[in-house]
DNA sequence: GTCTATAACGTGATAGAC
DNA sequence: GTCTATCACGTTATAGAC
């Protein structure tokens, strides 16, 4: 009974545990401060594997890179591609998915950012998420209610950065909160629960400001 | 007349040199992935001097880091240190400065939450950055506003996380804002400009939501 | 498919001449 | 103070045995 692998761990091809190690290393410490003995030791394989499954370090980071990139614009995705829910609606859930997300992937969009920096995403993949965003049922809702005055004019990327803002960029700048703050540890998650409330009231009331 | 140096230039010495190319390519690719013989090249200085005058890599990087953030917290000292300004000219005062800097820094956000992720500050130096913000006069005054009824009631954690991340939040995600957006190559500079004059409305619109 | 051993190179740092 | 030359080591990647 001292065995400490489960079931899932049990059927883990070695691609699958080097994946999930330089998942782990790579959203962590960034793709130059990981080295690949690192990803081999973390994951029990052994280092000319990593080489043999994913060709180079460089191709196992891209990898890596376009999956988290996949989650992160899937958030967006599924909050603003149903046709059935209202603009408020969409918004409650976006937040409530981020958030979701984010707790279990502290790390995620610090990660994104930093890659995006560096590695700039070809333009196909950017056109990807282009369509996500740009033709989504949210962008037409958004600008049906601005044209028929229900909402108050401004462009939708003021409004997205301003959700997105509000939801993910507390995530980003945690350790400088919790310091100007003097947070205990605890609080900055019990704020993020709040703020699953708190952000779609406040958008609500900034899409009626008169400007 | 093919002079490209200028007085300043001229004037510089060589341990101003290095900091100055230091804090270029660190800012622009980070700590591993900065090399010395980088710096050393971009500065036209010799490699040997980095050690001669900064001790080694990590200890140059210290001190950059710590201009940085200093710089960086700097925004919030003046913005909210003043006490003859009301809360909201503090918030106009705020957005004004970050997006003066950012414009002409625009690396500076994503530098510092990463080098905070990796790099956690000591204890002093956090004590530091918690005076600027708990034991200035902006907190005084909004503390002040929620009790006797003239803002609604809300930890001033929350405002300061809408206020920094409409602030400073684009600048971090810029490269993926731009990606959803399709935006043309000077139009998220334009956007910022426009943020100088609708955060403000939008914060104090967020004071006054009924919660 | 999996391993050991090693190649080929880049890194931070420094000794020692000037 | 400034330079060249070099050390000692860590890096990614691969050849070749099993």
């Amino acid at each position: 009974m001292n065995q400490a692998l489960n079931v899932d761990e049990l059927l883990l091809r070695p691609q699958d545990r080097i994946r999930r190690s330089a998942q782990h290393l790579f959203l962590k410490q960034g793709y130059t401060a990981t080295t690949t003995r690192q990803i081999a030791e973390h994951s029990g394989e052994n280092l000319a594997l990593l080489n043999y499954y994913f060709g180079s370090k460089e191709r196992l980071f891209a990898q890596i890179m376009m999956e988290n990139l996949a989650v992160f614009m899937d958030g967006m995705k599924t909050a603003f591609n149903d046709d059935k829910t209202a603009l408020e609606e969409k918004v409650t859930l976006f937040v409530n998915r981020y958030i979701d997300l984010l707790a279990l992937q502290p790390d995620l969009p610090l990660f994104i950012f930093s890659s995006l920096r560096t590695n700039p995403l070809k333009l196909s993949q950017k056109v990807g998420a282009r369509d996500v965003f740009l033709k989504s049922h949210f962008t037409t809702q958004y600008n049906a209610a601005v044209k028929d005055g229900s909402i108050s004019e401004l462009p939708i990327m003021h409004f997205v950065m301003n959700l997105v803002g509000m939801t993910v960029f507390p995530f980003v700048a945690r350790p400088m909160l919790e310091a100007v703050g003097n947070l205990a540890p605890n609080t900055f998650d019990k704020m993020m629960q709040e703020r699953r409330a708190l952000i779609p009231v406040w958008i609500e009331a900034l899409m009626n400001v008169q400007l």
